[in-house]
DNA sequence: TCAAAGTTTCACACATTTCTGAAAGTACGG
DNA sequence: CCGTACTTTCAGAAATGTGTGAAACTTTGA
């Protein structure tokens, strides 16, 4: 297990290499809400730190030109890829964030923006149908009236009180998650690190 | 906007307020590495808060019995419902777990298992087979020799340089995530909630 | 030991997502 | 302006993921 500190590495070798980490972050991809060819995109560029253009990546990557593009594009809207343009050459060169917090904070705003947000206003929504204000004092069940089978029509106090009381629960989760997130997504710096910091020295 | 706390809800009128909550986490379920189905099912179970069977479940739901026996048996194996024997039955009753904590966590873990720490196994395999031990003090650069270009061979020191440093930076982070997770799925109780507590101290 | 009740499996059908390639679009230099 | 170099779009093809239903299996009570 003792590992020689290599000197020199193949140009194949260190191709094999990559290629195993674009493998990997790719079937991750999928798992995090992109598709695997955007995964590997990025896994290219960023794992070989040299701006590439649209030919370059369909090439080594053996995709189409169109996905490619797509794939291209959507990074940029993530924020995760730029692109650059190049003194006197006309093709779009495109390089990977290369700093790993500032790719975090990115994913995280982005995840936030189209999962968490849209949930949350639904929740709210669905909290509201049964009136009463949110998120409050979570009143305990004080059972009352119990059947109230009247003409089977309206629903017992007592199961209205418990659909309530699971969704502030979880209308809680959820907010404390958006808040956090909320957190690291803001923070100048490394966001994480700080967390991590911060969070070692709880027991 | 002012809530009036209606006093009765009729149980159409619930069912139909269930049935958006039941889409609405449905619709989350593929961005949260479950199908959509499965979601819906513990969206159906948690918000009714009452064991149901399989039968019961296939009819809300409009679902064959093969999927929802799926489904029910992979929310049985997150541990996020649980099989429940009511004396004299013989059908089985399932239920979710109702504490929105004990969820999270939960969730965590399986994602943990099931995604951070393959990717981190590979990570590191990637790494050892540029050599150099792991994660520890990022050398700065120290141009040398540069292109070497005696046999195009070899591989620049540079270039290497960069793609390991690349490798530790992304491996200190997802290190990061793991053991901050790895510390919230631990914790006995309300992991997230503490972390929220301690999070909101700092600036 | 059997029949009835309940559950799981699995080959196939269906749906959704992703990818391709060619055509349309855009922008730049001359 | 026009031609060339490059990029984007998009309809259909391919791949992947999900759901169905009937048959196989398991369990239970008599």
């Amino acid at each position: 297990m003792a590992r020689t500190p290599q000197a020199t590495i193949d140009r194949d070798e260190l191709e094999v290499i990559r290629e195993q980490f674009i493998a990997a972050w790719g079937q991750m991809g999928p798992a995090w809400g992109v598709s695997r060819t955007m995964a590997e995109v990025f896994a290219l560029l960023f794992i070989t730190s040299v701006p590439m253009n649209a030919d370059e990546v369909m090439g080594r990557l053996r995709i189409s030109r169109g996905n490619a593009s797509m794939s291209l594009r959507s990074l940029v809207e993530w924020g995760l890829v730029t692109r650059v343009h190049r003194r006197g050459e006309r093709k779009e060169y495109f390089q990977a964030e290369s700093d790993v917090w500032a790719l975090s904070r990115k994913v995280m705003r982005e995840r936030l923006r189209r999962e968490i947000h849209p949930l949350l206003a639904t929740l709210h929504e669905v909290r509201d149908r049964t009136s009463r204000p949110i998120g409050l004092t979570r009143s305990k069940p004080e059972r009352t009236t119990e059947p109230a089978s009247s003409a089977a029509q309206h629903v017992s106090k007592a199961e209205l009180d418990t659909h309530n009381q699971q969704l502030d629960a979880l209308l809680e989760l959820v907010q404390t998650v958006d808040r956090l997130a909320e957190r690291f997504v803001g923070a100048e710096g490394k966001g994480l690190r700080v967390a991590a910091t911060l969070l070692s020295k709880m027991v």
